[in-house]
RNA sequence: GCGGGCGUAGCUCAGUGGUAGAGCGUCACGUUGCCAACGUGAAUGUCGUGAGUUCGAAUCUCAUCGCCCGCUCCA
């Protein structure tokens, strides 16, 4: 219990930083905010960027078996009758007035046993997955007396399993767990519905897409056509996409408008196994090389019982986060299920031809798909530090500092003159403009004392500062500062951009 | 969607029917000269929003929106 209100604490303080400093706001705030939609600041939008962009180099610009793609988010509305989410994304639901269950209409069931001269022997409201199971529970839920009667009554008895949604009106079924009165059947429409063109019949209704995958197994003969690659390849897309979440929680965790970065791996189907180890690791480590200890950073394996249709093996990527341990990526063997659905929704050919083989074949696909926003909460959260370090007369003070990994860091250096005279600031300057110049992220600032201007920058994920001082005006050095540990050396200036790019990389 | 808690300055919060507050932060000037310094001054509020009760509402009532916790959900 202490540790859980510890955890809260600390997902405050984390979110009330990243207002403070421009990470993250609400959406819409001066309206209200809006219900699972958030907004990054100046501060945020260069991590997530940096996040992504460390994804894409990673994994499209570094490798020669992986090309990158950008897909509209509104696609024709067969995509995602032939991927199964217009069927598979609205569970009618039931809920219980009395004990606030909720249970999926076509998971309840109502069982009436008879006798051969019609009497009643047992009914009963029971949960399962379907009629004959219903059954089984039915008849183990009932008294020693009932079952006696079932044994003396083997043969002749009827049963009758209803679920929920086939009783008529009149039919009262109640809650399976306290017997209390049900809800009528609620629809979820997980994919947000719009209207392309003007006219909003049910001719124009499209749909916000709820995942990236699909628009490039659509587009998997043009890439095909088009690159020149063989098998194994890939092809990655990072972009937005929307779920109606019933219930957004955890900050920025679960939201309904969110970025994925996805990669579709298509191999051959007796390299699956081999290509989906590889990416599982492969993306385990990438998060452990940005910054995530091993520690809170786990690897699951799906049960077999817990797969997709649609998968044969999946291992989720998860982080302990202070609100509980979660997924910020899944790699799944997705088999040749998509380009198949693909082809027979479409009538398009999706094989792929193997010229040293002479095989026709539709690949498999391994699925590495990660959120965007998800990583960027998890090193938000990893980054969180409180330390005691000493202020000007030696007493100790607390300090909160983003410890971002470098590469992700929304800064990589910030430029202060030790005072705003002296001829500091136009050197200071230079050294800033220098560091633009190179391409880094360099943040210039002359206001108010330089201890506070350091503390500053460690709220912010700043790993170096510079400072120019009275000794930079004789000697041309200048003191860098690490932000972890705080201990500065004296370089040249005219090294420092060569020094924070070894630092940072 | 249900239940509970919460919503007051940029942040953290005090204020239980009678003048809108504190600390921190921000900005300016001066001082200082390497780790949240000091002094002086300043700006910042639809008290989440909308109705109602009342002579009078941040405060009481209702609705609504948002956040947190639990349940539920998580293709």
């Amino acid at each position: 219990m202490a540790a859980e209100n510890k955890d809260n604490t600390l997902m405050e303080k984390l979110s009330a930083l990243c207002k403070r400093r421009g990470f993250i706001f609400q959406s819409s705030e001066i309206y209200g905010g809006i219900n699972g939609f958030w907004d990054y600041g100046p501060l945020g939008v260069e991590l997530k960027r940096n996040v992504k962009n460390a994804w894409w180099e990673d994994v499209v610009r570094r490798r020669d078996d992986i090309v990158g793609l950008d897909c509209s988010i509104i696609m024709n509305p067969k995509v995602w009758e032939a991927s199964g989410h217009v069927g598979g994304f609205n569970d009618p639901m039931v809920d219980c007035k009395e004990c606030k269950a909720r249970f999926r209409v076509d998971k309840v069931f109502t069982v009436v046993i008879r006798d051969k001269n019609d009497g009643i022997i047992l009914t009963a409201v029971v949960e399962a997955d379907d009629e004959q199971s219903a059954l089984q529970e039915a008849r183990r839920s009932a008294n020693s007396k009932t079952r006696r009667k079932f044994a003396n009554t083997k043969d002749d008895l009827s049963e009758t399993v209803l679920r929920t949604d086939e009783l008529s009106k009149d039919e009262v079924c109640p809650c399976p767990k306290c017997g209390g009165e049900l809800t009528e059947p609620r629809q979820f429409n997980l994919m947000f519905k719009s209207h392309a063109g003007a006219s909003e019949d049910s001719a124009s209704v499209v749909y916000l897409r709820p995942e990236t995958a699909q628009g490039i197994f659509a587009n998997f003969k043009n890439v095909l056509d088009t690159s020149r690659l063989k098998l194994p390849f890939g092809i990655a897309q990072i972009g937005k996409a929307f779920r109606n979440e019933i219930n957004p929680r955890n900050y920025t965790f679960r939201s309904r408008e969110f970025e994925q970065m996805e990669i579709e791996f298509f191999c051959r189907a007796d390299e699956a196994d081999k290509w989906y180890e590889y990416w599982r690791d492969a993306r385990f480590q990438w998060y452990i090389d940005h910054g995530l200890k091993s520690e809170k950073l786990r690897l699951r394996n799906h049960e077999t019982d817990e797969l997709a249709h649609y998968a044969r093996a999946c291992a989720d990527v998860e982080y302990e986060f202070p609100f509980g341990v979660s997924e910020l990526e899944g790699i799944a063997n997705r088999t040749d299920y998509d380009l198949k659905a693909h082809q027979e929704a479409s009538g398009r050919d999706m094989t792929y031809f193997d010229d040293e083989t002479r095989e026709r074949f539709i690949p498999y696909v391994i699925e590495p798909s990660g959120g965007v926003d998800r990583a960027v909460l998890a090193f938000l959260c990893e980054a969180y530090t409180e330390d005691e370090q000493p202020d000007d007369k030696g007493k100790m003070q607390s300090r909160v500092v983003m410890k971002f990994h470098p590469r992700i860091a929304p800064i990589k250096v910030a430029v202060f003159p030790l005072v705003k005279k002296e001829g500091m600031p136009e050197v200071a300057r230079k050294i800033h403009a220098a560091c633009r110049d190179a391409g880094l992220a360099s943040f210039y600032d002359e206001k108010g004392a330089i201890g506070r201007r350091y503390r500053r920058q460690d709220e912010a994920g700043t790993p170096l500062c510079v400072t120019v001082d009275g000794q930079t005006i004789e000697d041309d050095t200048v003191t860098i500062r690490d932000r972890d540990s705080l201990l500065q050396q004296r370089i040249a200036a005219g090294d420092v951009v060569s020094f924070v790019q070894e630092r940072i990389s």
